[in-house]
DNA sequence: ACCTGAACACCGTTCAAGT
DNA sequence: ACCTGAACACCGTTCAAGT
């Protein structure tokens, strides 16, 4: 591999530090999924002892709160370079859909996000800004507020799939059995040929499944705020 | 503990199966959390070795499986004893809020459900009685399956709340220099008190915030289904 | 057939010791 | 100050051995 790094006497390296402790972890979970980030792993692929992370994170908790942070502020760099002339959907929409675009490059970061307690500052801040948004498009913050929890996970650009209903049901490894026992699944998907491969089983949506479930809400919020 | 089990002559015991197997370990996480359900720890508690449990589950991953499975059954269990006469939207509503109920029970299942890659039979036929109540109620199969994307985790009754807005910037703990750097969300939570000691930071929505949000997609759903 | 003890390959983390 | 090796208390799981 080749690498654009100044050359280092022989026995020299570079220092750990947080950042780079915390960028280790999330090329890993890139590249070998969430899982994989452990601390003896983290140290390893930085030429370093698991102990020596603890020098700059807490413990291992501590960096996974590190990574998410850096996920959301990975967000936020990109939506805040966007336009926020005009009404407030589109505006919303845009934003909500490339905060999309990044996590589909951190796949594993919505699932971690889920399980993180401490709040990441990036990711009160990309709400405060969502909040402003709301707020200047007409919405009384009670409004705002409800806003934020029927969004949900929606608003960082994904939502948590329990399975995809065509997986299961689909051309081949369905049991007859089951097959029969599933008579609205069946019909509803020998209806909706659901052969996209984009499509995933996992928390994944379609991107088109995603817009509509997305415009679904925007589209009601909008009546709720102007009263129907 | 006083127990309705039949006396056992000394040195008899129950013996395992899958059954006492999952119940043991839903009963762990009720009480203690999902991290708390090991191998050694369901032994120990059917006063059994871990490794006996292999012969009851294939691994702890089969394991984790029967056990979203069950709570599934509990779900259906539930579900299934409502009324279905009526228009699609109430029945659905009241069905949904029905499943939500169950989970309030076992608040470690929707996050457990996330990390499943097989899928559960029960969650697989709840969702075909949802699809039958919604193609009955006038949806063309296509807008079914937009439905359940649009639903995702709602369908079964929670939703997966990244943070309440409202835990960051309540007022006690919020540091000055975050405080102003959130005026948003400061302005919101200044005009929505939101002290209503429901309000959890997990992903346990308060009721009335999952109902807002259920409504606003029902609702979004039905102008659907009619043509606007 | 069902259950068990010892063992293996992993974890996160502590601690005393090195430079 | 930063980093390390050995050790500890956990995991899930395998395997040969018991009844």
């Amino acid at each position: 591999m080749v690498t654009a790094e100044p050359a280092l006497t022989p026995g020299q390296r570079l220092p750990l530090s947080r950042e780079r402790v915390l960028r280790t972890a999330v090329a890993i979970a890139d590249e070998h999924g969430i899982e994989a980030v452990t601390m003896r792993r983290v140290g390893d692929e930085l030429g370093a002892e698991a102990m020596s992370l603890y020098h700059h994170v807490a413990n291992k908790n501590d960096l996974l709160d590190g990574v998410v942070d850096l996920v959301a502020q990975e967000i936020n760099d990109v939506v805040d370079g966007l336009d926020t002339s005009g009404p407030w959907q589109p505006v919303v929409r845009a934003r909500i859909l490339a905060a999309r675009q990044v996590l589909l490059r951190h796949r594993w970061a919505p699932g971690l996000l889920a399980t993180r307690s401490a709040l990441s500052p990036h990711v009160v801040l990309y709400h405060d800004r969502l909040v402003g948004l709301l707020h200047g498009g007409g919405f009384s913050y009670d409004l705002v507020h409800h806003a934020l929890h029927a969004l949900g996970s929606r608003a960082l650009g994904f939502s948590q799939e329990l399975f995809d209903p065509g997986a299961g049901a689909s051309a081949g490894p369905l049991p007859a059995e089951l097959a029969a026992a599933v008579p609205s699944l069946v019909a509803m998907l020998s209806e909706v040929a659901h052969d996209d491969p984009g499509a995933t089983l996992g928390w994944c949506d379609d991107q088109t499944e995603f817009e509509f479930g997305l415009d679904l809400l925007l589209d009601g919020l909008d009546r709720r705020r102007t009263g129907s």
